[in-house]
DNA sequence: TAAAACATTATGTTTGTACATATGTATGAA
DNA sequence: TTCATACATATGTACAAACATAATGTTTTA
């Protein structure tokens, strides 16, 4: 791998440094939880300032491909990761959209007894109960503009976990369920009653609604999901190309 | 507003100011375009350096809630969610099920004035035609459910093809044109005048709305089109994978 | 032997400084 | 009037340096 910036280049260092990260993630050397070099040797073999480094580093963090550790160091994120990442980015985005603390929002954790059609996907009967967690959220200076159910099942979550924590790395470092695909169906519906108190809007009212299936490598149901989105609050944007 | 940090906190800096900006954003003094202060000025306000200021600003920048720009300064976005997911299957699909002789359909060919999007999408000037065709569908035995309009430049169809054979075989035969790529954009909104008439339904009544633009293999655009599809008749599915 | 104290390592936070570059505005000549 | 130039303004890029803090490893001590 070449491990050096141009510095003459009219493209910004900290952006070649991104680049060169990314190609770095996907190199099977980093890949199994294996450290990356240290910041100050990273940036001093890039002839690069620390913070130029940390610039490029950061959107990696929050883009979620890498995770940092104070003290330990820096590793990729995932165990798979190759060319169609942007795939995959918008779910673990998503994933980790989830968990941070946001103004407006509510979380709301129960224990219940599930639909037939939850039952059947995580292949249980209706008698045993499964955890929900809903959520209302918005933007920080609007309204709220969508609220989401998540059902788990008894292997999963506890519901005794720190909701603090984003859903996804709860899921991942003390349940050890990666998750791996998600089947989402999409479709426009009038609100009812519940859902509209809960958007502060009418009853009727349009709503984008969006029912999601989330497995784990194995294929096995990790999470069902119900969101509801405000009209006009939410687009969806889908990318597909012929192959 | 208090406009003051406190710098014996043990919380951060910059996790502090992200705080205040989050709540400056949702004052109406800084909301229609009006610009925030600008950042030397902000940060001496605040009595913290540029740069851990400019650790505050980025993420909310990340995050979608502020703009931007060079020379200019810095803004409140305006409020619209978006997230992005990719899937091959429903594209080849639609293109297939856009062919498909159904019973219960009419279709209206014209030339008309552009607007300024699409246009712009095509690369052409507002004063040079292009052909719309407008489709009505639905079942065999039921009601319409879906109302698409299909925009052309005159580099593609010509209006004077067979419209009996499918739109895409035409674009690919007659004009080897291969459509290679689609981004949509769904959303859900209520019916207008216009499509409640042609949906058999009342204005206001939730409606899924797909925006979409077809790309050939050289990512020049081929077509744009817009999607009206009655609430509970139409489900769009999506799958997306990690990797 | 196990707990406590210490040292090491790597990231986290913060400042100050300097120059680059895009945008908008005011100035002045053709 | 119009175009080019210069200037002001605000964000963009980049560096060096220092100290804080969390996790881990190592040594000392009870």
């Amino acid at each position: 791998m070449k491990i050096a910036l141009n510095h003459k280049s009219p493209i910004p260092l900290h952006i070649q440094a991104e680049e060169l990260l990314r190609k770095m993630i996907k190199d099977p050397q980093f890949q199994n939880g294996k450290l990356l070099p240290n910041e100050v040797d990273l940036a001093n073999q890039l002839a690069i300032s620390r913070t130029t480094l940390r610039q490029a580093l950061n959107k990696l963090v929050y883009e979620g491909l890498l995770i940092r550790k104070k003290g330990v160091g820096t590793k990729v994120a995932d165990a798979m990761i190759s060319s169609k990442s942007v795939n995959w980015l918008s779910f673990s985005q998503e994933m980790k959209a989830r968990g941070i603390p946001i103004r407006n929002f509510e979380l709301h954790v129960s224990w219940i007894y599930p639909e037939e059609v939850i039952a059947n996907f995580f292949n249980i009967k209706t008698d045993q109960k499964i955890l929900k967690l809903e959520r209302l959220r918005g933007r920080p200076e609007g309204p709220f503009v969508y609220f989401v159910s998540y059902f788990h099942p008894r292997t999963g979550l506890t519901g005794e976990e720190d909701f603090k924590r984003p859903l996804y790395d709860i899921l991942e470092k003390d349940h050890n369920i990666i998750t791996e695909l998600s089947k989402e169906e999409i479709s426009a519906k009038g609100a009812d009653k519940f859902i509209a108190a809960k958007l502060e809007t009418e009853p009727g009212s349009p709503i984008l609604f969006r029912k999601r299936f989330v497995y784990d490598q194995a294929e096995r149901p990790v999470e069902y999901n119900l969101g509801y989105y405000k009209a006009d609050s939410f687009v969806y944007s889908v990318e597909s190309r012929r192959s």
